[in-house]
RNA sequence: GGAGCGUUGGUCAAGGGGUUAAGACACCUCCCUUUCACGGAGGAAUCACGGGUUCGAUUCCCGUACGCUCUACCA
């Protein structure tokens, strides 16, 4: 590794939607890996492709990097000694390395229309060959600057004819890089097509535009998914023909996150489809209006779902699971990272925020639970009681608005008693015992948890009845179902009145 | 089709020449608990297959299979 330049990273995500669980993992280890080395961590919005343009899609990558405790050093945002942050206000860089490697001979401008680029595509299409590449064979049989000649080329370009300019894959040659996470590999230059590097319209494409905002960021670390890794050698030969290897950024290719059931990449459709989200936050596109659902509003912690991210894929080595941020940064290594991808499991990611719940203090749950009981139009206030009630259900809930269903009979009488789970066993004697239950209750000056089971007990042993078949009924009167807390810390929060009053509501409807 | 990358229990995974092949999730059984949870104890892998190398291979090498990714003037 590079240790003699200050680490710099970037996320660079292309702001045409929602962010999904592999892109939060991804701005997630820059952060780790740039954090770890005291490194800067910069977001660059790669928006060289106006037709994908959507509303509101780089704000919604602001806010999930807020959510989730990432601060980027320099972003569109934030300001930089590099700005601009957003390739499109970059535009007028691009050109001039373009047209450098035209000049150095590893470049060229091509006239191809785009129809006449899918003419192409059917034409040499064959069983053998179902995707030809506009590649070193093709190249010769294109209108380029190749095979048009310099006059006619000088004149098409006078003229303003739309054309874009590819890079020169050379012939026969072996391009290697080392990966951080896969060691070395290797490529022939004959397999990999001309790719575009500027388009018709005068923007770069991502090839183009990575290499060359990554050289004038002074990036020293370059991660992104799995999937760019057939396009590396691209990349490499850029480096090599502007800028030198020896400047390289090192690069890491990250597993990818695949589907729970069968293969293939993670998207929002097996979230609709298995019920789970897939994208950080809620994310409705302006466009169609489909709506995704978000794991910040599904009721995770951002704690929790970093944490969640951070282990696909990565771990430590010790067996240690729950992780906070900072540990985190203090942890992470690329070399630990997974080469192969790993199925998501929705179940595990519960298990994730259940452990951050019961981990969190009563104090720090409280403002979530008064937003989680807000949602579902129950107004509760945060105070000792919230508190007190928040630090007995919590190891009960695994999603935030888990509290709603194991809270709520705190802050509201329950409105449909589960009846039928005491009603077959019901008889007089318990009736007895309950109209008596609320006379000595009525009476009682002490109200702590150990004084009502001391007196619930007392009066069931001279009825000559057991506690155990009087339990349920006093929760399904105070509870409403059968889960919950013990009776009789419920009963100590709720207070004298309304323990009662419930005793009493539901003694009626037996 | 081609190229690249990958492959340890259902899932996440540790380990990387000699181990009883960790741990976690989920699942099942039991204990604790006069509810539900929490907690605790158990339960499952001939390490994809075939060849090598080696005294010995899950671990190294080569094949094969399978899977994935890419194969756009998208990123």
């Amino acid at each position: 590794m590079n240790t003699e330049k200050k680490v710099r990273v970037r996320f660079a995500p292309s702001p045409t939607g929602g962010l999904h669980l592999g892109g939060v993992r991804t701005v997630l280890f820059n952060y780790l890996f740039a954090k770890h080395y005291g490194g800067d961590f910069i977001l660059r919005i790669e928006d060289t492709d106006q037709t994908r343009f959507v509303a509101g899609a780089e704000e919604y990558i602001f806010e999930c990097l807020k959510w989730c405790g990432i601060e980027p050093d320099e972003s569109a945002l934030h300001s930089g000694p590099y700005a601009p942050y957003r390739q499109s206000e970059r535009k007028p860089i691009y050109k001039g390395y373009a047209d450098k490697l035209v000049e150095a001979g590893h470049a060229y401008y091509a006239f191809d229309t785009p129809a006449e680029l899918e003419e192409m595509r059917s034409r040499f299409k064959t069983d053998e060959n179902p995707s030809p590449q506009y590649n070193h064979l093709l190249r010769e049989k294109m209108r380029n600057s190749l095979t048009l000649g310099n006059e006619e080329t000088q004149r098409l370009l006078a003229e303003g004819t739309a054309h874009v300019i590819r890079i020169k894959m050379p012939v026969d040659e072996e391009i290697k890089f080392t990966d951080m996470i896969r060691g070395e590999v290797s490529f022939q230059s004959s397999q990999t097509d001309d790719k575009v590097l500027l388009k018709a319209d005068g923007m770069p494409t991502y090839h183009l535009a990575v290499v060359v905002d990554d050289y004038l960021m002074k990036i020293t670390h370059a991660f992104r998914g799995e999937e760019w890794l057939p396009s590396a050698p691209v990349h490499v030969l850029l480096w090599k023909y502007l800028f030198g290897l020896e400047n390289m950024p090192q690069w890491a290719h990250l597993p990818l996150i695949l589907k729970p059931d069968g293969n293939g990449k993670l998207n929002k459709r097996d979230g609709e489809r298995l019920g789970f989200p897939v994208f950080a936050m809620n994310w409705t596109d302006p466009r169609t209006n489909e709506f995704t659902q978000g794991f910040r509003e599904k009721g995770f912690l951002p704690g929790a779902f970093v944490n969640m991210l951070a282990l696909l894929g990565w771990n430590d080595g010790t067996g240690q699971e729950i992780f906070t941020l900072n540990e985190l940064v203090e942890k992470f290594s690329m070399e630990r990272v997974h080469k192969g991808g790993a199925k998501f499991d929705y179940e595990k990611a519960k298990w994730f925020n259940h452990e951050w719940i019961k981990n969190s203090g009563a104090e720090d749950l409280a403002d979530k639970v008064v937003a989680a009981f807000a949602d579902k139009g129950i107004s509760v206030t945060k105070d000792k009681k919230l508190e007190k009630v928040v630090a007995l259900v919590k190891e009960r809930c695994t999603l935030l608005p888990d509290f709603v269903q194991q809270a709520g009979f705190f802050f509201q009488a329950p409105v449909e008693p589960d009846i039928s789970a005491i009603k077959p066993k019901w008889d007089e004697k318990k009736q007895l015992f309950f109209a008596e239950l609320i006379r000595t209750l009525e009476l009682s000056t002490l109200w702590e948890h150990e004084d009502l089971e001391k007196s619930f007990k007392e009066l069931a042993a001279t009825q000559q009845l057991k506690p155990g078949d009087l339990m349920l009924p006093l929760r399904i009167m105070l509870v409403g179902g059968k889960f919950g807390p013990g009776v009789f810390d419920i009963a100590a929060i709720i207070g004298k009145e309304e323990t009662i009053h419930r005793i009493k509501y539901v003694l009626g409807l037996l």
